[in-house]
RNA sequence: GGCGAGGUAGCUCAGUUGGUUAGAGCGCCGGAUUCAUAACCCGGAGGUCGGGAGUUCAAAUCUCCCUCUCGCUACCA
């Protein structure tokens, strides 16, 4: 086998909110698990992630929390990286990009490329806190919404209505900063002109060469990662913002770039670089042997953030020069939760964290399951249920219990000493064959990154073990023919001994366990499927129970607790500042009836609505379709705001809007009169 | 709306370039067994491969239309 070298990175956690089961499911854990595999085959592997700390998110929670941004990223940085380190994730680095070195790197990244004229630059008007001294990113403004007049309204959008806001549409605009009314000013920013780089990145995706020199094997790339990098490409590409005006990130480092941070793309991945600097520091090497030459780079993400993986990054990469592009980006689908994707801000997931706290006892159980369910090709399901059954129907009954009879025979017969081996049978001749088979079939699956199939690979040598003990029935044959036992007994030994390496990248605490109960290890995969691992003579300890049963109570108590967040999570907003009673009547409401009702071409949400307000017929576009028809809308009496101002809208212009009530998931209501009054009446 | 990826047994999933009665694990039913965490082992039932049309001697696999799910993107005054 000749041996490769590997720099493995895992997504970036954001460090505004614990850990998931779909984060670990559809990142850390596949990227565990391959790292283990690649290690014990003796590559030369980096295993690098830290959080992404930076991000107007992480500003505006702090704002809301009273409390810095450093205090938000530091409290999240180390609840997820003790959830990792308690999870037994292997990374020879979890770093963090609000690092000194991180800020060093990524404006050295920068300053190559502005060097090297790989940025354009464009000027636009932009709002200017002047006491602040600084430009305000979109987040940084509220103001009243134009459609709901929700007073509390982002310059990039209005979470009451849902809308999709400009800064410069908000109504008496606020600088978050210092509350004042914020002024225009010219800004400019960097761009990466995206588009220039088609004609690589083409050939590059697609055939996995550059300039005719081959870089990765295309095949082995995901559909899905294929697929959408091809659709962005051929859609054509566009310059994309590389600065941000904020205060809360990496500042940008040339001129010009007073008040202004790097955009995500220049900061987070390059977290990845900084990360092995800060490893190769600690550890006497050197970063460049990891992001240059003959090496692989290998990114597992979710499908979230595929182009940003395969297209932005690479772009990045190359444009920098002399950096390795990644070999290949394993982008995982989603994992959903009883029957509901996962959502952080609605509480609907299972935080790492928690169930560390309260199953510290289980962690290969949960890494078992999240691995066979993998969602590798396509989005899967988590839910408690399928947990039990899987701990209870494969990690205990098959796994554990094939380790518990051989072990316990063997104290039996022969007091924990592994017998020899005498003659072998045909039908042990076929075992051992399919026992050397399996760590290649395996190690197959794990470099293709199918690693769900891999670990069911695993569990096959444990099945074989049941079925050879079943089929020999040693515990019939000591008493007629006791030596043929020991040959029987051996290789059931031996079987054990092949569990015990080939389960460390998938359940390294059980493998850890079972070289306990063999007294016996070894991490060197070339070592699995032999049939020699164990000297006769051998001492065994006694083995212990390796998985306890989930018990009914467990699942009953961990989707209660679930349900429980369903009805609980009456996150309103809280009441908004006062309004004066001349403010208040300034609008201008009325009832009105839905005359004529058509949905609006290429666009999901909107329906066309003629209505009816008793002074006039007008036409308001509304973004309901998703919880309207067309034929149930026409004819109902709802609440209409005449007098704001109107807007085209996909071409048509809309006059007036449509007041919704909405729920806190998001469902939308008509305001209808609970009399039969007719269209114009007046509302105050 | 545009684009991408999916929709295969009750559940989680395999099915390479179209080719014998469509597979695995779990679950279920039956049998056998007792070394072992009532576990293991053997056997069986269960699928019009999302729906429809087409190409072909032959389609889960190719083409077209429709439909549902997820993601990216547009869009909610």
């Amino acid at each position: 086998m000749t041996k490769e070298k590997y720099t493995v990175t895992a997504a970036l956690p954001y460090a505004n909110g614990p850990l998931h089961l779909g984060h670990v499911a559809g990142v850390y854990l596949p990227s565990d698990i391959f790292v283990r595999f690649l290690r014990m085959n003796n590559h030369d592997v980096a295993f690098i992630c830290g959080s992404d700390e930076h991000g107007a998110a992480i500003t505006l929670r702090a704002k809301k929390e009273g409390i810095t941004p450093q205090e938000i990223v530091d409290k999240y940085n180390s609840i997820i990286g003790k959830a990792f380190n308690d999870f037994d994730i292997s990374f020879d680095i979890f770093h963090r990009t609000s690092s000194e070195i991180h800020h060093e790197t990524a404006q050295d990244f920068f300053k190559v490329l502005d060097d090297k004229d790989q940025f354009t630059k464009e000027t636009s008007e932009q709002y200017y806190d002047e006491e602040y001294d600084q430009f305000l990113a979109d987040r940084y403004i509220t103001g009243t919404c134009p459609s709901c007049k929700n007073e509390n309204a982002y310059g990039d959008q209005c979470e009451k209505c849902g809308s999709a806001l400009s800064p410069t549409d908000l109504i008496n605009p606020k600088s978050t900063l210092s509350g004042k009314t914020p002024v225009m000013r010219t800004t400019s920013h960097w761009y990466l002109p995206m588009q220039n780089h088609e004609t690589w990145l083409k050939e590059w995706i697609k055939e996995g060469t550059i300039d005719g020199v081959k870089q990765h094997d295309p095949s082995k790339w995901r559909n899905q990662v294929i697929g959408q990098c091809m659709s962005w490409i051929d859609s054509g590409l566009r310059p994309r913002a590389m600065t941000r005006d904020l205060d809360w990130g990496v500042k940008v480092p040339v001129e010009g770039g007073y008040g202004k941070v790097l955009y995500v793309w220049l900061d987070a991945p390059i977290g990845y670089i900084s990360a092995t600097k800060q490893w190769a520091l600690d550890n006497n090497k050197d970063w460049k042997d990891y992001w240059t030459g003959d090496r692989k780079l290998v990114h597992f993400i979710g499908k979230d953030n595929i182009v940003f993986h395969a297209i932005i990054f690479p772009i990045l990469l190359k444009a920098h020069e002399g950096l390795i592009l990644p070999d290949n980006v394993p982008a995982y689908e989603f994992l959903n939760l009883e029957g509901d994707k996962l959502s952080t801000s609605r509480n609907w997931a299972v935080w790492l964290h928690e169930y560390i706290e309260s199953y510290p006892d289980k962690i290969d159980e949960l890494k078992y399951v999240l691995t066979s369910i993998a969602p590798e090709t396509k989005d899967s399901e988590f839910t408690w249920k399928e947990y039990q059954t899987r701990v209870n129907s494969e990690l205990a009954d098959i796994l554990g219990n094939f380790v518990n009879r051989a072990l316990v025979l063997t104290q039996k017969y022969y007091d924990g000493k592994v017998p020899a081996a005498g003659s072998l049978s045909e039908y042990d001749k076929e075992v051992i064959d399919q026992i050397a088979a399996i760590p290649g079939k395996i190690a197959d699956l794990s470099y293709k990154y199918k690693l769900r199939e891999a670990q069911a690979e695993a569990m096959n040598l444990a099945r074989l073990g049941n079925k050879y003990l079943a089929d020999m029935e040693p515990w019939k044959l000591i008493k007629t023919d006791p030596v043929r036992v020991e040959t029987i007994m051996n290789i059931a030994l031996q079987i054990t001994a092949n569990l015990s390496i080939v389960l460390q990248p998938f359940l390294p605490a059980t493998a850890e366990k079972l070289s306990e109960f063999l007294d016996f290890k070894t991490t060197e995969w070339n070592e699995a499927g032999k049939i020699d691992l164990l000297n006769s003579g051998h001492i065994t300890q006694k083995p212990t129970i390796l998985f306890q049963k989930i018990e009914d109570s467990m699942v009953e108590a961990e989707v209660e607790k679930l349900e429980a967040t369903k009805t609980v999570e009456t996150v309103f907003e809280p009441q908004k500042d006062d309004v004066s009673f001349e403010e208040f009547s300034k609008m201008d409401l009325r009832l009105g009836t839905i005359l004529e009702a058509e949905k609006v071409k290429k666009a999901d949400k909107l329906l066309k609505l003629t209505v009816d307000t008793g002074i006039d017929k007008r036409t308001i576009i509304s973004g309901i379709a998703k919880h309207y028809t067309a034929e149930e809308v026409i004819g109902k009496t709802v609440t209409v705001l005449m007098n704001l101002p109107p807007r085209k809208i996909r071409g048509v212009e809309s006059q007036g809007m449509i007041l919704m009530a909405e729920d806190a998931k998001g469902n939308l209501s008509f305001m209808s009169p609970e009399k039969d009054f007719e269209a114009g009446s007046g509302i105050n």
